[in-house]
DNA sequence: CATATCCTATACCGATTGGTATACTAAAGA
DNA sequence: TCTTTAGTATACCAATCGGTATAGGATATG
């Protein structure tokens, strides 16, 4: 029985959860290695240094992510209901990745010198383009979005973002956390379409 | 003359640039002393410890800015205008205080264990509730927002932070960072109102 | 002048940080 | 069987972490 990708892989796992409760810069290589009953070293055989497991840790976890969001997108309906099946797809992506995306979320917020923030760049940068993308094909059918589908898509990412973090807040001492329901859904992507006032 | 004054708030000054540029775990105490030009046990005079010089810097320098924020939401004036002014009132806030508000945010946003977030939370709460109280209190004028005012807090803030995040990220580079127009302000306002049909 | 208080510096603490040199073991290929 | 390679452990490194004991200097009050 091969142990190598084993180790690795328990490695990459126990690192998310660490930086996912405590964050990257609150972790140390010791920790991680400790938890996941190797000796630095091994680790170090894996990874080149603290960054390079985060990397690796990115690239191998979210990139994934990032693609069957991508697929997803790719629903034939009007723009509602495509919206709707967008944020769907959101949340169901965040409530099974709970850790890589939080932590996905805390590192984007970051201070811009630090490690972290630099990692989780590019990867921000296309799921932010995963969205606008949306606004823009739509742009063609619609055309009434005059050059705005950047913000919109800003906009949209803003909403849902947000509700998640306070969502997750208020349910941080649940067991298990409880998902966001379809009526709230539909009522937050019924206020990004059409307002408030309704 | 009176050196101590002085120094307690260089230290906290020096503190916030570095917690701002590299983080509050990124920053060790011995750099803040260093560019203060203090040593250790002068901050340690001050402060009680690395946490209680942050607590101290956000009970210092976040509580005066919530306090004019929440003074600027008592404008007389319908709903769309009143939105308009508190987004300008908090673009114009955080401009000025570009190096609080964005080390906030980057607290509000890590993980859940780490000091920083159990700092920030009672702060965060506070925004918060001052944005909900304005569609609180518009409610009982028009009565058509259905319990949904905290959502409409939530998607508000939503829009304006993520606005402002990758506002703040295109213009990094720049030497002074552009001022969001009052154009962008409008648009953005009523997207939040309208929707994005119009 | 003397005392008390506030402030600051030298020098140190144990613990932990990220990272490594060396050697050993197990397995696979020749 | 011999050699090579991947993986792992012991033990270590200098540097930094947050924090402090002690003592000296300044200032204000008695």
């Amino acid at each position: 029985m091969n142990q190598k990708t084993n180790n690795r892989e328990l490695i990459l796992d126990c690192a998310l959860d660490l930086f996912y409760r405590k964050g990257y810069e609150g972790v140390g290589v010791q920790e991680i290695a400790t938890k996941a009953g190797v000796t630095k070293p091994t680790l170090y055989h894996y990874f080149k240094s603290k960054y390079g497991l985060l990397e690796s840790l990115l690239s191998e976890k979210v990139d994934p992510i990032l693609d069957s969001l991508s697929l997803a997108t790719d629903i034939q309906a009007d723009f509602s209901h495509k919206l709707f099946k967008m944020a769907e797809n959101y949340f169901d992506m965040i409530f099974t990745n709970k850790e890589v995306f939080f932590f996905m979320l805390g590192l984007q917020y970051a201070s811009k010198e630090s490690d972290g923030h630099k990692a989780i760049k590019p990867y921000a940068l296309r799921l932010m383009k995963l969205f606008t993308d949306v606004f823009d094909r739509e742009s063609s059918y619609l055309g009434n979005m005059n050059g705005r589908q950047e913000q919109f898509a800003i906009g949209f990412m803003g909403i849902l973002n947000y509700y998640l973090l306070v969502y997750y807040e208020r349910n941080a001492d649940k067991e298990v956390m409880p998902v966001i329901s379809q009526g709230e859904i539909t009522s937050l992507v019924h206020q990004f379409m059409h307002g408030i006032f309704s």
